[in-house]
DNA sequence: TATTGATCATAC
DNA sequence: GTATGATCAATA
């Protein structure tokens, strides 16, 4: 595969009526010095500044996932069976996040993390909101501050769409988007489930927990399918195999901090 | 029907 | 396997 330059610069966008932050190349699949396919790829600039970032997502509140795709070259599943993390990635490409997977914000630069929230017609979640692996070993001396999940919600950017079943994927609409940062009591709550779930945990009692624990944030398997096992601490304090698990927000958690927004 | 457990694609 | 992005689908 040949990454050549550019083929159209930012005016080009623009006069194309092409997103301006993106620059398009023209991406050439070679074999045997024989070309068999030629298409356009769009690398979409980070955003500097909040502002800047809020901007993008002003722009595309009321747009269809499809559309985005389209003006993005960027590929339209016909269901999720397979793709579930479609709308994710449709949209980090779309607003300029970092891509792959790094441990680190979406929006590295200004540590803002992305969080695509599919809603129902009455606008309520419609999903529980993935944040992060369980640390299931070396849990010694871990504290909340230090968690990935305080760190990962310590600012998001929520955007709603809506997405119910009954809609095409790209037939979905996006939302109005918004940032958030738990408030003090919002960051007590998941504060106590983590740091209960994490203590049965560190005790060897992984086996105990279930989606049923946490007020507003439970652990639930994370793995690609139930086979996947991994080490964590078992009952006589030594490793044991168990399922890769994660922590995932409530739906009554993620609806009320809609709620909080738009009440308002 | 709401919730928990299972699963899928991709990058490394 | 770990970690990113999540939703699917069986069960209670």
């Amino acid at each position: 595969m040949v990454n050549l330059p550019p083929q159209t610069t930012r005016s080009k966008n623009k006069q194309a009526g092409l997103n301006p932050h993106a620059t398009t190349y023209l991406v050439k699949l070679t074999e045997n010095n024989q070309i068999y396919e030629s298409t356009l790829v769009q690398r979409v600039s980070p955003p500097t500044s909040v502002s800047e970032l809020m901007q993008r997502v002003e722009a595309i509140a009321g747009t269809t996932l499809g559309e985005l795709a389209a003006q993005f070259q960027f590929k339209s599943p016909e269901d999720l069976l397979k793709e579930k993390g479609w709308p994710g990635q449709l949209i980090e490409h779309v607003l300029g996040a970092s891509a792959g997977s790094k441990p680190v914000p979406d929006f590295e630069q200004i540590g803002v993390e992305l969080k695509t929230l599919p809603i129902s017609y009455q606008g309520k979640p419609l999903e529980t909101t993935y944040v992060s692996i369980v640390p299931l070993t070396e849990l010694t001396g871990l504290t909340w501050q230090q968690s990935s999940v305080k760190k990962k919600l310590s600012h998001v950017l929520w955007l709603p769409i809506l997405a119910e079943r009954d809609i095409a994927p790209v037939d979905r609409t996006i939302g109005t988007g918004f940032l958030w940062q738990p408030s003090f009591e919002q960051e007590a709550q998941l504060r106590r489930d983590w740091e209960e779930q994490i203590e049965l945990i560190a005790l060897g009692r992984i086996q105990e927990i279930s989606g049923h624990l946490g007020e507003v944030m439970q652990i639930r398997p994370k793995a690609a399918n139930s086979k996947v096992l991994t080490d964590a601490i078992g009952p006589d304090g030594g490793l044991i195999k168990t399922l890769p698990r994660g922590f995932y927000l409530k739906t009554q958690f993620t609806q009320s901090i809609l709620l909080d927004h738009f009440s308002n």
